[in-house]
DNA sequence: TCAAAAGTGTTAGATTTACACCCATGA
DNA sequence: TCATGGGTGTAAATCTAACACTTTTGA
């Protein structure tokens, strides 16, 4: 006790990098803060950890708090902890990212928080580090998409081939080759084709693919 | 204030792996812990972060206190923060990787600290959830050395390349092809062949090459 | 003289990239 | 009937991986 008495203690809080994908673009949610200091200027959604919460418990429940969402995949960027990163009181804050897909968003309660979606590549000045945040999130972000099968978080059960490829040029930043694309995509039998068509996209219908956790499990040999 | 004050505060810390190369294998500096509770176990190093004090101050400070040595690499691996990771009380421990020369950290200092090099894949139970951290930092650390070019920090100044292919073998845990990795290195102009030759590793003698930042700034194109 | 590490090119196979047309349908 | 997005294969180029012998020298 006495060992680390003599030691300060700090607030710490969780700032959570929500993405989504929608219109063809990969975007943010953020929304103007509402307390002070900073009251007004576009911030991540965030809170503090309390004494009896482990770091992924309190970012799970603070996404829970602002998005309603459960079992979301989520994964920590890291700790920010510059002494003058919050204008009001030291306060260290430990990042975290979550794929979701937006239409599993309830509309109400995201107008209820007055938060919004933002495009990642034009996002504003936002609140202390927040911007530094969104940029590490999104390296670690890309860089997971590329070698585990977390891009299906972005979009529905079901979905196109286009739709899938879409998200992986707006992640990457640049534009795929649709018959290559296609062609991994053929290999990696954990991506199944369903009978189904979705008809929303084009008149002529494109076939709906799923995503199938099990025989991922069962032959992991994904890479994109 | 009002806002901040209704929150708990922590004790936040910080823990760091000291990686070393030496006698062919990736090591890591670990001692026996010298307070309670898990007074005696092996453990990593760390100390509290101060209240006026960054988190990568934090670390650096740390790590100088422990080796003398300053301007090291060092890099964030995370924040760990189970409510019950430490038997204490709630601390939270933001751990950080650092790529040090052996042959740089003085053998008394050493021994005062009571720390030692351990092989990183013999490792010993250690206090707490420092075996997950090392774990962590040997993964990012390992993406870091292939992606750029880092891994000069564990060898002197002037290696050979049979001992910078030994370091690249140790760290990804497989043997590489002599002849392709040299290919490798022929191809990037700011890992430059001097005139000096080492004689202690073989009776015919070894060329010693150096890294060349500015070279590497000029055209950076690492891969390994 | 021989053991031990240094140094050096080529080739087959695998992977990656570039590229263009027909199809089905609703408006 | 035509505009729109869906769907399909091949060939060249690049990259990767496998492989063995000669050199130097101190003991």
């Amino acid at each position: 006790m006495t060992y680390y008495s003599q030691h300060a203690k700090v607030w710490v809080s969780v700032d959570c990098i929500i993405f989504g994908f929608d219109d063809g673009k990969l975007k943010v949610l953020i929304g103007r803060r509402q307390m002070d200091p900073g009251r007004g200027e576009w911030s991540l959604y965030g809170g503090f950890v309390a004494a009896d919460e482990g770091l992924d418990e309190a970012a799970s429940r603070t996404v829970k708090e602002l998005t309603g969402l459960d079992n979301l995949y989520m994964r920590q960027v890291g700790a920010f902890g510059k002494t003058d990163r919050d204008p009001g009181e030291r306060v260290i804050s430990i990042a975290y990212y979550a794929l979701i897909n937006v239409k599993d968003y309830n509309e109400r309660l995201r107008l209820e928080h007055g938060v919004e979606w933002m495009d990642v590549n034009h996002l504003p000045m936002l609140y202390s580090d927040h911007n530094e945040m969104v940029c590490k999130a999104r390296k670690l972000m890309r860089q997971k998409l590329r070698t585990e099968p977390v891009g299906f978080r972005l979009l529905p059960n079901l979905f196109t081939l286009t739709q899938l490829q879409r998200l992986y040029e707006a992640v990457n930043g640049e534009d795929l080759d649709k018959r290559n694309f296609r062609k991994r995509i053929k290999e990696m039998d954990f991506i199944e084709k369903t009978e189904l068509i979705d008809k929303s996209g084009s008149k002529r219908g494109a076939s709906l693919y799923r995503f199938n956790k099990k025989a991922y499990n069962e032959d992991p040999n994904f890479k994109l």
